[in-house]
DNA sequence: GTCGACTCGGGTAATTCGGGTC
DNA sequence: AATGTCCGAATTACCCGAGTCG
């Protein structure tokens, strides 16, 4: 487990010199910690940002834990859908984690990567397992992989600003699908939002409490299965009127439409995807970009 | 907890050699005590004001309470129970990291984490849900806290090697808590094996043809919790006659005696806990540990 | 008092620093 | 303007026999 790495490591790694890391890290480009000595540590999400940001090829992941391979050019995310399912099917982690990365490094943010590229993907995978082709075990060891991937994404965004708006949300009794609130969760935090996911199957009187007691900004919804919908619908309702009727609620997954019915609540929102979903979330908070440190 | 760290203890909690450590101490960058026979022994507080000036990673400015390090004796993860029940019940995933990397860093393995402060402590939780202390929603998120952490932890073992023995498994049908699984993958990880977790809330017909597919050489099966006892029953029945005869299948969690009753089988093994999990396997089939993992 | 684990201090090899030059 | 290479001084990491801790 290395947190902070040496100039060595980082320029190995990236296929520069050590000199040229320096200079980057002295200008400002590459944020440094500082040993008492005076040497350079540098952190590892500081060198993904930096890729991201430059779309500088990386020539020896493996130095910085990354997976081997990865920071190639890439093609589409919509062509690597097929390279994902095999290696989702097989239960190759770290060929996903490749995919997945690569178009990280490559540049694509989390909400571009969730959408068009794991959604997909897991939404083949369920059509396939409907039609017998892909086993029980093949689909929940999936999503066992995605969600790791999700937090790996996560772990290299930057920790949320203390004034940063507060989200939660959750999915409601009976649905154990957990990859959409946390995705949900991961694209508001790139976003910049202190986003919390309360995980899944949650009856709504506790989601209620929830609201009430961390009053965020924003609460959103995943519906993707719906096991008996008047009481859902019921408990949804309930759920509106126990909590603060300034509290927007964005409900999103397949069975959005379902649960809020033809509800004229102006606090509710249909998020129809996490693209929606994210237009919505500015449209109740926005949030100012922080400028890159160098103008360039 | 202990006001007085060892140079070791300090070092390797923030990541860097001793003798870096004693020199800084020598320079007066961290002051410290002095035992009569010339040992040093650092004040938290001091580890903690170095690591904010240096802006180290690893630990946070919050100091009061901090439970940093362990004595190398005693009962310190017991000790830290308090501290973990708190921070997961108020969804502060920082301080719940922080509790338990301490440990890790501290020379504690994952083995040990689990049994003694993870596995405890979401039984505490679980049965202050039960008595009405604890939201539902609060159980969930701390169990997602506690899986990102195990992530975390995972992430920084060695990956297995190439010729290390499989493992796999899982939870059935209707047991949907994923962390008991979870575990057992960590640690089986940490002990050398290629171990994967399907998942949980499995069909047995699924976990069979995974175990057909890929011929682990040992299957586990998690239980916490019981749906029709004669169901389950009645599908490990099934399990055990469509998988290899010879595949050792260890059944562990609340209810594993329940689920195995009084079978004789012989490839059958109750797994109290993750201690004697891991005794199974170590006697199914002995892992050389190979030179351990270079800190670099 | 025994004993295993830890720490001391000092020596050595490997990195890194900053700067100058190509 | 930007990158890669070279250099002496300083810093850090690793090692080991003797002494200390609990």
């Amino acid at each position: 487990m290395q947190e902070l790495l040496s100039p060595k490591q980082v320029a190995a790694s990236i296929g520069v010199s050590e000199s040229s890391l320096k200079r980057w890290c002295d200008q400002g480009v590459i944020t440094t910690e500082k040993t008492p000595g005076g040497h350079r540590r540098i952190r590892i999400r500081e060198v993904v940002r930096f890729l991201r940001e430059q779309s500088h090829p990386l020539v020896s992941p493996e130095a910085l834990g990354l997976p081997v391979g990865a920071g190639r050019r890439v093609a589409t995310l919509e062509s690597s859908r097929e390279a994902l399912l095999a290696s989702l099917e097989a239960g190759d982690h770290a060929a996903t984690r490749r995919v997945v990365l690569d178009h990280y490094l490559a540049g694509e943010g989390v909400l571009g990567l969730c959408e068009r590229l794991l959604a997909p993907t897991l939404h083949t995978i369920g059509d396939r397992w409907v039609c017998g082709a892909t086993e029980v075990y093949q689909e929940r060891r999936a999503c066992e992989s995605i969600n790791r991937v999700l937090f790996e994404l996560r772990s290299y965004l930057p920790a949320p600003s203390p004034d940063a708006p507060a989200a939660m949300g959750g999915s409601p009794t009976g649905d154990h699908y957990r990859l959409a609130t946390l995705m949900v969760e991961v694209v508001l935090a790139e976003e910049g939002w202190d986003a919390t996911s309360l995980g899944s199957s949650l009856p709504f009187a506790t989601m209620a409490t929830a609201a009430v007691r961390h009053q965020p900004q924003l609460f959103w919804l995943s519906v993707s299965h719906v096991h008996d919908i008047e009481e859902l619908r019921g408990g949804f309702n309930e759920f509106l009127e126990t909590t603060t009727p300034t509290m927007p609620v964005v409900v999103g997954g397949r069975e959005a439409r379902a649960v809020v019915g033809a509800s004229l609540n102006p606090r509710v929102h249909i998020g129809a995807n996490l693209t929606s979903l994210l237009e919505i979330a500015r449209g109740v908070h926005p949030i100012a970009k922080a400028t890159p440190p160098r103008g360039h």
